[in-house]
DNA sequence: CCCCGGCTCCACCGGATGGTGGAGGCGGAA
DNA sequence: TTCCGCCTCCACCATCCGGTGGAGCCGGGG
């Protein structure tokens, strides 16, 4: 059976010939194709419809996170392995955010190189450890994790009801707007209001806001 | 030179007994401890001052996230590396805020069992494809890209003083507060408030609130 | 049994808020 | 120059908010 169609994207001669010379050292691996740019690559992937695209980001004419927006708007099914020299914390979200299955760095060993594609090719990602650290680092960010903390806390003191009620204030909607959707007197709707207050210890409802947000996701 | 010094943190024996003799293949590595829970994990760490921690999730008394947490608390160096059957988001985003650096799926091939152990002693991190998989996804999620978008246009007509009290306001400060904050009278406050509320077509400032807060991310 | 906490309401009050309609200054575009 | 938008303020007023000090009801626990 056929190895894996892979086509190099690269304007660098010297970066493609090292490229075909790597993966074709692999005998499942066919370089089926190569393109100096990313306006090149759109016809080249289109001509050869390869599982695999090796794509440079730095190119003329059209850059490498472009091509791969564009091919995927297209809906080329081929998985595409940004490669690159330098891994900006931007350029990689946005490269995963393009759906690059990989991303890459120059320096990466040959035999690793060849990993994966093989590996991308299965459908499962590849990322050099410093790319990998770099995402780790940005859902980890630790800034809203105590405040997140410290909210839910706080939160966690309120009764099944004053949750509700604050729930609403931070909907944005006034006591009488509140009580109607909760079916309560405005009276009981500003008791809540008034304890969710000396239990998070702030004086006005945005704060509120705050913290039911703050402890909701965040994320 | 000595090896990497490894322990491994399994409540069952023969987990523990396999991933001895899968380390203790590689040369380069030494497997200088055991231990069957988190709590005997405390005692094996702090005696054997290990490289790489390999660290079970599921275990009686003190799981592997609690277990990695303490270590950290403790300023244990040792790079932990948790390992388990299943991989729930909610389980790697945990364990990697807490600091592991690899997090490994239990059907992983001996030989990348040993890779990691190296590269995660070399502070790199490791993580299984379809962990990989999960931290993008993380990363990706355009979640409310709608609705953020819609904030961002809608904020973007307001003027710069206006913004500014925007802020202000989502900050849960009060119109006088505001007002001293900014060096500006509290009618001239009011005025920007009102023709923030203008602007974003709400009609009360907790809804200013939400709208800067789904601008700014809280990614 | 009584006490306590949560839920439901009430009245009163001062201050904050939101809506409306102004006014004057200032700088840039027509 | 004239116009227009922005920034700065003003007054008036109805409403809403937030704080205080209650009250009655209910269910669980000491």
């Amino acid at each position: 059976m056929a190895g894996v169609r892979v086509v190099v994207v690269d304007d660098d001669p010297l970066v493609r010939a090292g490229l075909r010379m790597i993966l074709g050292g692999a005998p499942d691996l066919d370089v089926v194709g190569e393109a100096v740019d990313g306006q090149d690559a759109m016809d080249v992937v289109a001509r050869e419809l390869p599982d695999v695209v090796l794509m440079d980001i730095r190119m003329p004419r059209m850059d490498g996170l472009a091509a791969t927006r564009r091919l995927k708007e297209r809906g080329s099914t081929a998985r595409i392995i940004v490669l690159t020299t330098f891994d900006t914390d931007e350029m990689v979200l946005t490269a995963l955010q393009l759906g690059a299955a990989g991303f890459l760095l120059k320096d990466t060993a040959p035999a690793d190189l060849v990993v994966a594609v093989r590996r991308v090719a299965l459908g499962e990602p590849m990322l050099s450890p410093s790319v990998t650290t770099q995402l780790i680092a940005a859902v980890t960010r630790p800034s809203d994790d105590g405040r997140r903390r410290k909210a839910r806390t706080l939160l966690a003191r309120l009764t099944e009801r004053e949750r509700e009620v604050a729930d609403a204030v931070s909907a944005g909607m006034t006591n009488t707007e509140i009580a109607r959707s909760l079916h309560l007197g405005v009276a009981t709707v500003k008791t809540h209001v008034g304890s969710v207050f000396t239990k998070l210890e702030v004086t006005n409802r945005v704060q509120v806001a705050r913290y039911v947000h703050d402890a909701a996701d965040d994320r």
